[in-house]
DNA sequence: CATACATTTAGCTAAACAACTAAACGAGGG
DNA sequence: CCCTCGTTTAGTTGTTTAGCTAAATGTATG
């Protein structure tokens, strides 16, 4: 599929767009993404797929626990403009979810 | 549904990313758009119905057509970026429409 | 080795989506 | 009044998608 369309297919979900704004305040595992918008393990680690295929998230390993981050240090204009965009992203499940993952914390959840 | 969303999943269609790109050259009536990447006249309309609703595209009639037309002139950050980012996209197919969209003129064709 | 975090696969359901055809309808021009 | 361009609706077909559960697998850490 063309790199584009599976970037904008990335985004065209009301649950991958939920991790991509979390995930604006701080990295996170996927327990703690689990923590913050729901649903199951499998589910949130499909999600974290499709964002990552669409370059979209990086994750790396530290201890136990696998941390998904934003990928915005790209040097692919298509992306940073697409960073740029999601800044302006905003609703009022978005809002109650920053909230929440400021007060997630592996040591308690995972 | 989330204003944002639906501009995503509108852009999230290769047939609807083909639309919008060929509007990048020049207005277009609805037959014209049709003779440059195909499908039936209610799929099309059905398209630029999608593409309008997201605010992607704007509409306005001339003599016996409907003129499409994308809508670059919006004051609001969000479609400004969205504008900036499309213009980043291309392929292979979209060469090829752009190049078709040159000699495609409604008065051979409509 | 056992445990904990995570990924992946399979199988399932339900819903959404893209395309078609056909037909009805609307608005403008000649 | 008819024709043309376009929209809309309805019905059909087939594909894709999002979610679930369950189970198998991977990979570190203790």
């Amino acid at each position: 599929m063309n790199t584009f369309l599976k970037t904008f297919k990335a985004l065209s979900d009301q649950t991958r767009l939920r991790i991509v704004k979390v995930l604006e305040s701080k990295d996170m595992c996927v327990c703690e993404i689990r923590a913050v918008i729901g649903f199951s393990m499998a589910t949130i680690s499909n999600h974290l797929k499709i964002l990552s295929e669409a370059n979209i998230v990086t994750s790396f390993k530290k201890d136990k626990f696998v941390n998904y981050h934003l990928n915005i240090e790209t040097d692919i204009p298509f992306y940073q403009k697409i960073f740029e965009l999601l800044k302006e992203v905003s609703d009022s499940t978005i809002e109650v979810d920053s909230q929440k993952a400021k007060d997630v914390n592996r040591i308690n959840i995972c």
